[in-house]
DNA sequence: AAGTTATATAACTTAATGGTTATATTTATG
DNA sequence: CATAAATATAACCATTAAGTTATATAACTT
């Protein structure tokens, strides 16, 4: 389990578009530094501290390849990410208002198959 | 579908441990300012502002009870999240290096039943 | 109408973010 | 060895964020 401080850094590092661009590109496989930062109207620096923010939150890895630096995407904090979001989905899957929820749990203790749509 | 900037907003809001808080309070059902104020050493304009980041994130939806402004969770954007973190999932239940995951697109090609444990 | 409670707003401080340009570092190559 | 390529670091700037205290507003209560 992710602590709160990582847990933070991996939804900051997700809050930003770039960021998001960046790991959406990591999907297709590893890249270095200059082909991650081409399709971006953006210094290579500002793309260097981006990697270095993903890196912190443990988003991606960097390995060695002579003066390269090829960023590799590791999806663990999103699988973290993931299961805390599974704790809110029970609400997201109800679009009935709390009261409603509530008469539908005692519904549930009488049941009468009553499932809305 | 959530923009960029809605994106931008719900991970923003997530990325704090203080309305990460707040949210899951907000699961147990709705609850006042002063409420949520209350387990937090901070101010209650802090927590004002809190909430203003967590509404504008559509994160939660704020009623009117006479003076008080009861807060309640709406999960919708954490499905979008949700959603949108799907899209590692492959990457993440691969525990396996890209190498190894290519390696095993072409054992499925010529299936073996090589599944590793 | 006066006081009290709940919340919001204002003004301010400090620190973090996201970008810049210029330069340093590291490694490969002619 | 000198140069070029890939990336990192430094120094800086502007904006936003997160907190504070003090005060304003709004709606009940007596």
């Amino acid at each position: 389990m992710l602590s709160a401080a990582q847990m933070d850094a991996a939804f900051t590092a997700l809050a930003d578009p770039t960021r998001r661009a960046i790991l959406t590109r990591l999907k297709t496989g590893d890249a270095t530094v200059n082909e991650l930062a081409d399709p971006f109207a953006m210094s290579q620096p500002a793309i260097s501290k981006h990697l270095i923010v993903l890196e912190r939150a443990g988003l991606i890895t960097r390995g060695r390849d002579g003066t390269r630096r090829p960023c590799r995407l590791n999806a663990q904090p999103m699988a973290e990410i993931n299961a805390w979001i599974e704790g809110y989905r029970a609400h997201w899957e109800q679009r009935f208002s709390r009261l409603d929820a509530l008469l539908e749990d005692l519904k549930t203790e009488t049941p009468k198959t009553t499932k809305g749509e």
